[in-house]
DNA sequence: ACCTGAACACCGTTCAAGT
DNA sequence: ACCTGAACACCGTTCAAGT
């Protein structure tokens, strides 16, 4: 438990240092927020670093764990947000607020998507804002069951709508022109009409998320309307 | 429109040919169904087939293409279940029924949810499994623009849902132990506490689901109960 | 028409070495 | 303690060439 058993670099005060663990994240965020995922080498990190691309190994044993780094960062900024969030006195527009927020900073970082929506939360910042949002709903009246189940829903159905909404194609756009559907009113007549119907994605959010919110609280809360 | 003005080998009747774009797409699905994403690559892929790697850019422009036809092939999967779903008398449980084949499909197929979450949808299984879903969420009584609303919020969720259930941690496991939540109970009490909650997926998936459904049901059919 | 193979510009990671 | 650089085993893709 002394300082000097732990792994990795000394946290002391010496000015000489030109890296550090945040300095790295914060470039690989940087660098996944411009060019997108498959920009985000190490070697691309040392390039920007101005340092060799090995010397991001001193304070990183891996990829992984610069992913797992990228993923704090990012909800790190939830938390923020969060705990800035004036709260609201109606039940269902409280918690629809802190989805909002938590869609908000998905939105922000849409190349990171593919890593936030299938890598475990267990870092500190993830802990911290997801103890923020749990409360909320236990605030609403659901027991701890209920909070966790409502809770989860909700979380799973905003990743997978900022999925849809704002994630780059995973391993490249279609390179071929995409007729459409050119001719396909005869086979596939009900999409080539829901073709011609814009909903927008906001409004689709919002849909969705009152939509399970209620029935979640009709499901999970005793007798209260 | 004539045979020979298309692009890519002629589809006539020869037998001399060893490789197809069918065989290639099969071999890919197999790889990363086995083996995970980051193991499809151009060049295992040649091995497989036993043929040299870049035999496949005859059939396939680059490995977006490739990824393309996996997509195709999961969601032609998801079509042909769909068609031999029986249906049932009950509004809510035979959207239900339809999800439910939904998230089973991905669940088959884990190492693609990054591919499948990601990739917009225009191939003709996936328009023919859409055709399907979409039918189903109208014969329920939605008008159309409440039929996609509906289906797409309702996809999202099971999307979102699986891949927090059955994905692979894009980047690969997290090195260091993860040594949970000791010591934390003081500072994130709630979610202390919730990590002893054990809900299977299976009820997670039917919480979300079912209050989804019921709440876009109220939302969106005008006065049916 | 269908397949090959060399070549180019990249990857992540290990390890011995420098200061 | 902190950083370097060579080396290894990989990538996707282009292009000229073979049959």
């Amino acid at each position: 438990m002394s300082p000097a058993s732990r792994r990795g670099p000394q946290s002391d005060v010496s000015p000489r240092r030109s890296l550090s663990r945040d300095v790295i994240i914060s470039a690989a965020l940087a660098i996944l927020d411009s060019d997108g995922l498959s920009s985000l080498s190490m070697r691309r990190l040392g390039a920007v670093l101005g340092v060799d691309p090995m010397s991001v190994y001193y304070y990183l044993p891996n990829k992984a764990a610069l992913f797992d780094g990228v993923v704090d960062a990012i909800l790190a900024e939830l938390d923020r947000e969060l705990s800035q969030l004036e709260p609201h006195a109606e039940t269902t527009e409280r918690l629809a607020a802190v989805m909002r927020t938590y869609r908000q900073v998905l939105k922000r970082h849409p190349h990171a998507l593919p890593v936030i929506s299938t890598r475990p939360v267990r870092s500190p910042h993830a802990l911290a804002a997801f103890e923020r949002i749990l409360s909320t709903f236990m605030d609403a009246g659901l027991d701890l069951r209920g909070a966790v189940i409502a809770m989860t829903t909700a979380v799973e159905f905003t990743i997978g709508h900022v999925l849809a909404e704002a994630a780059e194609p995973y391993g490249g756009e279609t390179p071929y022109s995409a007729e459409a559907l050119e001719g396909l009113e005869s086979v596939i007549p009900v999409v080539f009409h829901a073709w011609q119907v814009e909903v927008g994605s906001d409004e689709l959010f919002e849909a969705g998320l009152i939509a399970l919110l209620e029935g979640l609280q009709r499901r999970y809360l005793p007798a209260t309307g």
